[in-house]
DNA sequence: GTGGTCTAGACCACG
DNA sequence: GTGGTCTAGACCACG
């Protein structure tokens, strides 16, 4: 899997690489049950400090993406069981929100919005193909 | 309008600002060239220092949202011409694909994201009604 | 002549006007002694404050441009005596070291600078043909 | 390199500095991928507050000039790719034709103006030598 | 150690 | 009266 972290953005390293790796997951780039690389095998190969891909990792596990094993290191968490709400956490429908908001604003219907999210949700072969 | 900032999110003031005069925008409770409150008011009433609102004002000045007329104070912007294009920001793009990647792992499908987004859509009266 | 002013800008409006009055001389649109309206007509014309048309002519009569006479009004000055130094003012001379400074970043090498002078050169009919 | 503020002028000190950097990257004095001082530091120097130069280093950021990197600070960018078209922006062509329809009014005509341009350009070791 | 954010308070240019 | 700028000082996230 490629990775490539923007170093002068504004979004904190150990985010980008947390994000990188959900996108991962959801495409199928990264399976479930798969392992990810140690931490500092990861951060030699980023050039970056341990201690970031280390709170990226502890982020992925609290967020239950990955479950990290002592003896085995991290791998991806197997599928959850199905939650039958489906909903939205309060933070993401937050963002969708926001993302919504400033597309009606430059005149996106709900129509073109659903044409933009096709193609993206082509993309993610998790759980629901 | 009803302006809540969480002083302990991780989330800056002067960006969870933007974010809801964005919102308030998409949303009608600012109409097009509806005056904002000046940056003193606004400070007082939040409970924040004038820069922080400053800050949040020429953001959204830079990003299209209002105009700050150096005789009359802000403004929400006219709206602006059709973009025939409808596209959206490499930015937002990025986002939203990063929402529809959560999203998708939880199990949602495409059908249930949509009919998700269809009442916030719902509550966006700014350009496409 | 036809002024317009950006309200929004970042230019103070009586400097917006100074400027297009200088370049309104420049390009012959305002010919030596040619009246000006006055203070009160223009801001009429511009719906600005009397305050700022007039704080626009006493910056262009400091710097030569126009004459005031209490019973004629404002008219553009007749040409002063030629300068036989033909130096730019120290004030001139950094801004447009600034200017060649980004210029060069960008890549513009002094041929395609003096090529991009050449058309606005052209519409200054003032002194020099 | 050495930068020299005008602090009774009517450019905010934020602008000259931002100013000066540029033109320290335009004539080499500071070279592509040169790390700048750190605000704290600069602003010692300078006997500014840190919130003015951090002003002058974001607009510098967002103007691409410079990269900030969480990890090591601010460094100047490295060179763009060259831009085949090499127009102004339209501010500066805006602000070159008023020191062109200043310099007009003044007899200067465009070899004269040319001949002006030449030693600054002279000093501008950027890209195109 | 770095930049980013924020406060309380002030002064100023602009209109 | 408005936004813009600036200070002195502080705390925090990031790495």
């Amino acid at each position: 899997m490629v990775i490539t972290l923007q170093l002068d953005g504004e979004v904190p390293l150990y985010e980008q690489l947390r994000n990188q790796i959900v996108i991962g997951i959801a495409t199928g780039v990264l399976e479930p049950r798969e392992k990810l690389p140690t931490v500092r095998q990861l951060a030699e190969d980023l050039g970056v400090n341990t201690m970031t891909v280390n709170k990226a990792y502890a982020l992925l596990k609290q967020e239950g993406y990955i479950v990290i094993d002592r003896r085995h290191g991290a791998k991806v968490s197997a599928p959850p069981e199905s939650d039958p709400r489906q909903e939205l956490s309060p933070k993401l429908a937050q963002e969708l929100e926001l993302i919504i908001a400033q597309a009606a604003i430059q005149g996106i219907d709900p129509a073109r919005f659903q044409s933009l999210c096709a193609p993206i949700f082509a993309k993610m072969t998790y759980r629901y193909t």
